[in-house]
DNA sequence: TATCTGTTCTTGACACTGTCAAGATAATAA
DNA sequence: TTATTATCTTGACAGTGTCAAGAACAGATA
């Protein structure tokens, strides 16, 4: 079938990311699980960080996905945030590889694949707008509030994937999925009504 | 002299680093840059590994150094943390590259090189000692309240780097740094007593 | 039906990479 | 002086991304 081949690589290409690191991922081994020769993917993707974009940005759409569905699945404000961050940290470790490249901007340049920069714009929108509407507190506050508590997501989840946690963890008792779920709980109590 | 190379080819590892990304330091072009043939830097280096993991050592070894003379810069304990977070932040947007590539365990396999494993412990241990001291919250939350300030931390950095916030910040009136020091300012009022 | 045109894929080449193997050279020790 | 070791070079190999050119095939046009 036509395009066929286009969704047999990319299929091929999230297999080798997640398999192992992107490194793993070569035009060629892409090319061989796919049954095709080596310089067939070429002719739907212009090179090897055009893949790369495509997986970016199909991971984008789904991290948006799950913390729409997180944040519709509460009514009150905190528990919305909490279950944001949750989801957040959630998808980077079902997701260990992808997530790592959906943050290298050294492996993909989102300026130039407009598409995988708009479905990362649509993800971070997320915690802009559920916490941005606070009116309680002057706009820099808000700011430095939904920048903060992202940012803490984002840290977690890149703590967690790189087992820095898991290291430090050993001394409690306490699963990984506690702690985050802690964390998250602990910051978000501070929160400003 | 003896082990003149050895520095020589390091410095020119850590430029081609910073340079561009890590896939630019090549084992054949440190060694160019060194004025020595492709093989040379194996008398010193068992692989490619092996330098970058030298690079990430001594990369652990600043960071604790700037970590440590913000914490003894101040003695009320929120200014402590405060500073140390803004370190943390600041220590990633002068050595991008070199933060990046330092919590990158798919690069550089800790496990395998014991020093860097060292230094990167004595720089996780700050954070901890800093704040691990407060006796007035259970433990549990004690420990989320490290780690969370820690992923913030981290989060922001990583964040910054990856031009994630100077995109969102065009709509505010306020610099990558402000919006640095507000975040931090902000977290660590909330944090208690 | 026969010819043209564009899509889809293959084959072949090139320069680059990391690293193994072996040799050369120079410093040091006996 | 000779032997040994540290230091560096040369050469090779398989792997990579990707440019260039060609083959096979489809569909449209005549």
């Amino acid at each position: 079938m036509k395009e066929d081949l286009k969704y047999k690589i990319l299929k091929a290409s999230l297999d080798l990311l997640e398999e192992g690191d992107v490194s793993a991922l070569s035009m060629r081994e892409v090319a061989r699980r796919a049954g095709v020769s080596h310089q067939a993917p070429y002719h739907y993707f212009a090179d090897r960080e055009a893949i790369l974009a495509e997986l970016v940005r199909d991971g984008f759409e789904r991290l948006h996905q799950d913390e729409t569905s997180a944040v519709d699945a509460h009514d009150d404000q905190k528990d919305k945030i909490a279950a944001l961050g949750e989801s957040y940290v959630q998808f980077a470790l079902e997701n260990p590889s992808l997530f790592r490249l959906m943050f290298r901007c050294d492996m993909v340049d989102l300026d130039k694949h407009p598409d995988a920069k708009a479905a990362a714009n649509k993800a971070f929108d997320v915690p802009i707008r559920v916490m941005g509407s606070n009116s309680n507190v002057d706009e820099a506050t808000r700011f430095a509030t939904v920048i903060g508590c992202w940012s803490m997501a984002h840290g977690l989840a890149t703590l967690a994937l790189e087992g820095v946690l898991t290291n430090k963890l050993a001394d409690l008792d306490q699963s990984l999925d506690d702690l985050i779920r802690n964390t998250v709980k602990t910051f978000t109590a501070r929160l400003p009504d």
